[in-house]
DNA sequence: CTTGCACCTCACGTAGCGTGAGGGCCTAGC
DNA sequence: GCTAGGCCCTCACGCTACGTGAGGTGCAAG
């Protein structure tokens, strides 16, 4: 058990440090020997070797060297402040990383579901589910997923199809201005909200959101399903809707 | 909505990148425009949007610029291996923010029961924390916080002049090679176990890890506590023990 | 006198860009 | 024809907290 003062390898050994850490606290005016031999290498007192400590302590708690110095320089707030500051940066830090773990978790489970992915497949499944988060909230998600995962490959292929059916008769009533309350078109519509019934589980709440993606992601959903309902197609249909009602 | 192919600007504002980005993408080969226009501004065209578009998909997996190029330059292994390594820095990324807000919140809890406290303060109980957590388990340290949160200050510092007055006792009595089983000793060893059980609840393991404690960290201690029991004592003291036992 | 170790001072590299500096291309208005 | 403004270009330094040499010096032992 030497006493101080230590040279700077000394100091590293008993400490943990790196010797280049050392010498970058020493560069930044962080942690700077108060002696040198007149060879020029650095010598650390008791008090270095406390300070040295102190900053530990401090980085442990995640401070950056910059608040570390400006903390111990005293040229801080209160230390307090400067704890909570840091606990709300991580809980948000954590909150953030859970996020990405869910999503990272949904994606693994669809892996699992499909062998043998690509990364064009990979990169639009990522697409779909950041899209999908925009409009729809957690909760929202889940009911939609449970109720995808619930159904057959080929139910969900008969429904595509239909859509893809549906939708074109309805452009086609429109151009050709028929009355939305004209049996034809009621019949449609009822094909439609037993679909649309279908998918949102009867959750307004879902349809509404589907209709605002579908509003505004039109012409990107457009390239992937082929057949996509407009605005002008949800106007026209309210009116349907309003007399199947009545 | 113009046809690609687009200038940086135009894309920059169609994807929310910044310019600075694309350009870095470019140096790095991650995303290399096909096309140039003669004066040498980049042209995008179909293909880099697309491939634009995944990359933005994989970053907001957490991807690195790197892994992004790897993975869809082809190089990479499969997708999935790529997913659950991602996840699995995440957890463990995550578990250790939540170590640390522990800590952080412990300190804050310190902070809230005693006003304005210096900067060395708090450094030393930070200190105490990170060392404690070295020798005990984290449910061991909920049982110490409960129990010195439900601790007086003031019996606190009887207990402390309690250990101030016995260990000498103990070293005087080794010093002058007493034997452990006398009336003396046995008579300090049972105030010894009763400040002992008061601290560690009865939980042996608790009583086992203090000892570990004392033994590696005896020099550390002895400054801030003043008197610290030494190995050779308890080494004395299991002789007496045992002789209170039988 | 040399060997060897610890020390010194540059100085570049890391990830993902931000932020100028200094200069060219192109269009519109005078 | 000239210029002002807006977009583009290529350097190149800045940020965090050091790691990792490269090339040279100090000091004690054989």
């Amino acid at each position: 058990m030497k006493p101080p003062p230590w040279k700077v390898g000394e100091l590293a050994r008993r400490t943990g440090m790196s010797v280049r850490a050392l010498h970058h606290y020493d560069e930044i005016g962080l942690l700077e020997p108060s002696l040198r031999t007149p060879a020029g290498h650095r010598l650390y007192d008791r008090a270095d070797v406390e300070r040295l400590q102190q900053i530990q302590s401090l980085r442990l708690m995640g401070l950056s060297l910059d608040e570390t110095r400006r903390l111990l320089d005293g040229a801080t707030a209160s230390p307090r402040h400067v704890i909570n500051l840091q606990l709300a940066r991580l809980h948000e830090q954590i909150a953030m990383q859970e996020r990405l773990a869910e999503r990272l978790t949904a994606l693994a489970h669809h892996l699992d579901a499909d062998e043998s992915i690509s990364v064009d497949d990979l990169c639009r499944i990522i697409e779909d589910m950041t899209r999908m988060e925009k409009y729809f909230t957690t909760p929202q998600l889940e009911v939609l997923r449970e109720r995808r995962d619930g159904v057959s490959q080929e139910r969900a292929r008969e429904v595509q199809d239909s859509w893809a059916e549906i939708i074109p008769k309805v452009q086609a009533a429109m151009d050709a201005g028929v009355d939305p309350t004209s049996p034809d078109v009621l019949d449609i519509a009822r094909r439609w909200q037993a679909l649309v019934h279908e998918f949102t589980g009867g959750d307004p709440a879902i349809a509404s959101a589907v209709a605002t993606m579908y509003t505004h992601e039109g012409p990107a959903l457009q390239e992937k399903l082929g057949a996509v309902p407009t605005p002008a197609m949800f106007q026209y249909l309210a009116r349907s809707f309003a007399a199947l009602k009545s």
